[in-house]
DNA sequence: GACAATTAGTTCGCCCACGAACTATATTGC
DNA sequence: GCAATATAGTTCGTGGGCGAACTAATTGTC
C-alpha cells in the first residue's frame, strides 16, 4: 500500500511515487494533530485564504489554485461543513459569494507552516544545498517542457 | 486549469505540477487515439497484465500496483465494462477471481508503449543524458528519504 | 467433524477531480 | 428598454482513491 510499484516511465513513476508519499506524510501529520476534515488537497485553498485580509469571491480562488470551479465548490463545502470557513453574499454583485476563514480556519495557519517545514526537512533530509538547487533547476526544465 | 499555482513546499508543489501535467498529456494522447474508458491510472494495471501469460487472481494485481483492494475493484469494473478484460472463476479456490486481457485489451499494448515513449521524449526534451541521470539520482534520494 | 481464524473480493460512505448542463444575476449592444 | 451575451456558482454524472464493514470460501486447530 505504501510503495507503488509500476515502473512505467522511470521519472514520471518516480515523481508520482514521491508525490503520493508526501501526501501520505501530510495526512498522517494532520491526523496526529487532530485536524479532522482537512486533506492535503485543501492546502492550496488554505494558503490562498491565509493571504486574504478580507472576504474574497470564489472566483479569485478558482483563478489561483488550478482547480476547476466544480471541484472548488466541493472543497469549500467540506471546509465550511467542518467550520473552517464561511460564505457570505455580496452587495455589489448578487451572483458572487465571498468566503473567509473562521477563527478555526485561521488557527490552521500555524499547523500549516509547521507541517510544511517538517515535510520539507523530511523530503530533503541531509541533501546538500547545491544538490537541492540543482534538483529544483532540473525539475523546472521538465516542468517547462511539459508546459510548452 | 493547466498550471496549478500553489507555491507551498517548492519541490513538492513542483512535483505535483509535473505529475498533473504528465497525466494531462496522457489523457489527451489517449483521447487522440480514440481509446475510450482508459485513464492514466489504468497504466499500472495494464502494465501488470501485459506481463501475464495466463489469467491471474486479483490478489496478485493488488499486491503489485500499490492500490488498495477497493480501488482495484473499481478499476477492474471499468476496464471490464469497456471490454478490455474479463473475469473468470477459479476451480482451485472459489473465492478467487482470475482476470485476463481480451483481444481489445492486448491491443492497448502497442499504444501504451508508443505513448510512454512519446511522453518520455516530451518530458526530457533536449536535456543532456548526464542531467537526466543526475535528476533520477536526486529523485531517488528524495524517494528514499520519504520511504524511510 | 466443528469451530475459529484467514483470505479474496465486494460494497458503502466519503473525498478530490473533471466536464457539461443549469440557474441566476450582470453587462453589453442596439 | 430590452434582448443577447457573459459571468458566478451549483448540480449532476463519472471515475480514481481510501478505509471500514461485510460476504463467502478456505485453512487451521483441537
Amino acid at each position: 500500500m505504501t510503495t507503488p510499484n509500476y515502473d512505467m516511465n522511470g521519472i514520471i513513476a518516480q515523481i508520482a511515487e514521491i508525490r503520493e508519499a508526501a501526501n501520505l506524510i501530510l495526512e498522517k501529520e494532520l491526523q496526529a494533530r487532530g485536524l479532522t476534515g482537512i486533506v492535503p488537497a485543501h492546502g492550496s485553498v488554505l494558503l490562498f485564504l491565509f493571504r486574504q485580509a478580507e472576504p474574497v469571491p470564489i472566483k479569485s480562488l478558482v483563478r489561483q489554485i488550478g482547480r476547476v470551479k466544480s471541484t472548488v465548490t466541493g472543497m469549500l463545502y467540506t471546509l465550511e461543513r467542518h467550520g473552517y470557513l464561511v460564505k457570505q453574499g455580496c452587495d455589489q454583485d448578487a451572483r458572487s459569494i465571498r468566503i473567509s476563514l473562521t477563527d478555526k480556519g485561521w488557527a490552521l495557519k500555524k499547523d500549516f507552516e509547521e507541517i510544511s517545514e517538517k515535510l520539507l526537512e523530511r523530503v530533503y533530509g541531509g541533501m546538500p544545498g547545491d544538490d537541492r538547487q540543482r534538483l529544483m533547476e532540473l525539475l523546472a526544465v521538465i516542468s517547462g517542457n511539459l508546459r510548452g
